[in-house]
DNA sequence: CCAAAACGTTAACAAAAGATAAGGAATTGG
DNA sequence: CCAATTCCTTATCTTTTGTTAACGTTTTGG
């Protein structure tokens, strides 16, 4: 993956939240870091603090917790996609879950140093203050948007929905790590789809 | 309710995101209004945008959807915690839940309209993007730690967490939007509790 | 290229949750 | 103050999910 076209990629998906101008942009982009991230190798870890935050040029990566000693998969991100264990980023603290490349990723990323020091740039303080608000409202909404689901639907209708949106998830993820997404175990989503497939026909 | 004093009260509650000198605070304050909401009455309704964001001074909300023609209630709010259908008020789209009041609620608002002045008063935009940041991503958190409840935890494990952390929940809210909160039935959650004290005793 | 691991389905049984209804206690609203 | 409503529990029955295990297929990694 050429650096020069990530960036390109990357200021152009920023631009949906915010617009840097050439000035802003070169100050910004000497605080950006790149990773090869080999697939099976983690972005984050249980009980380390997660130092970046990163985003997704090539590959994908799953979030999942250990309970029980059992992987319980929680969330995915593809190409173009913020990566972050957001909890631990944001307070400093030891996170919880584990961050993995499910195929060699290549991520541009941001040290919670180097954001620190954008945020107390005089020339970018007032722009990164205001990507960093937009940023967290949008994944405020896709956390609301995601709690409503498992408090309104049942998993089969959780399961209708991602057939309807979730082209990624669906063609790029083992059927039992989008069991535990849906809050279900895969037998049980083997059982789901059984079910659809019987009414369907 | 005092309006100074709850003005103070909301004051000391702003300091744990920002703090305002006292220039910025005269002109804070005046972009905020306060509404007195009657037991029952609706904050924010299903269909219609959310025009304001507000902070309970006194009294207590829920959140709660209409499925299948059942209420189902999804969050509650409490004194020096903020309410908004967030998806709707930032969106500006119409939103899917009702916010009501629990019993007679007084609150400090803020319109869509004077947060978007505020965004845009020269001494105060800078602090009020931050302040906008720090807020979403303190909801970012929440979201992100009760959705980690949902996909690792059992109801029954999510209602042993609320007997240790959900003081005012239990106490003041009804058993049967405790239940919903939980992500199951009220009657169901009439069994966890039976089941609980028969093993603990 | 081959052995090992991972993956999806199915079955059988147990555990839990949903739906419905009934009864009694508590709350509420004129 | 009293009738109506709301609330919680309990029971019964149905549906769904969890658990464990087995089997065949696919993928993986040396």
């Amino acid at each position: 993956m050429d650096p020069l076209n990530a960036l390109t990629v990357f200021r152009e998906y920023l631009t949906k939240f915010i617009v840097f101008d050439d000035a802003e942009w070169a100050i910004f982009k000497e605080h950006l870091g790149f990773r090869m991230l080999k697939k099976k190798k983690h972005f984050a870890e249980q009980g380390s603090v997660c130092n970046e935050f990163g985003f997704v040029v090539k590959g994908s990566v799953r979030y999942y917790y250990i309970k029980d000693g059992e992987e319980i998969t929680n969330y995915f991100s593809f190409e173009k996609e913020l990566v972050s264990s957001y909890k631990s980023f944001l307070t400093r603290q030891p996170g919880f879950n584990y961050i993995q490349a499910l195929e060699d990723t290549f991520l541009i990323t941001v040290s919670y140093h180097d954001l620190q020091a954008m945020l107390a740039h005089p020339l970018l303080a007032y722009k990164m203050e205001r990507f960093g608000r937009l940023v967290a409202e949008y994944y405020l909404i896709c956390y609301d948007d995601r709690m409503a689901s498992f408090i309104t639907k049942t998993p089969e209708e959780r399961y209708l929905d991602l057939l309807t949106t979730g082209r990624d998830i669906l063609q790029r993820m083992p059927q039992h790590y989008i069991a535990h997404f849906l809050g279900i175990t895969p037998v049980s989503l083997s059982r789901i789809r059984r079910r659809i497939l019987s009414v369907a026909k």
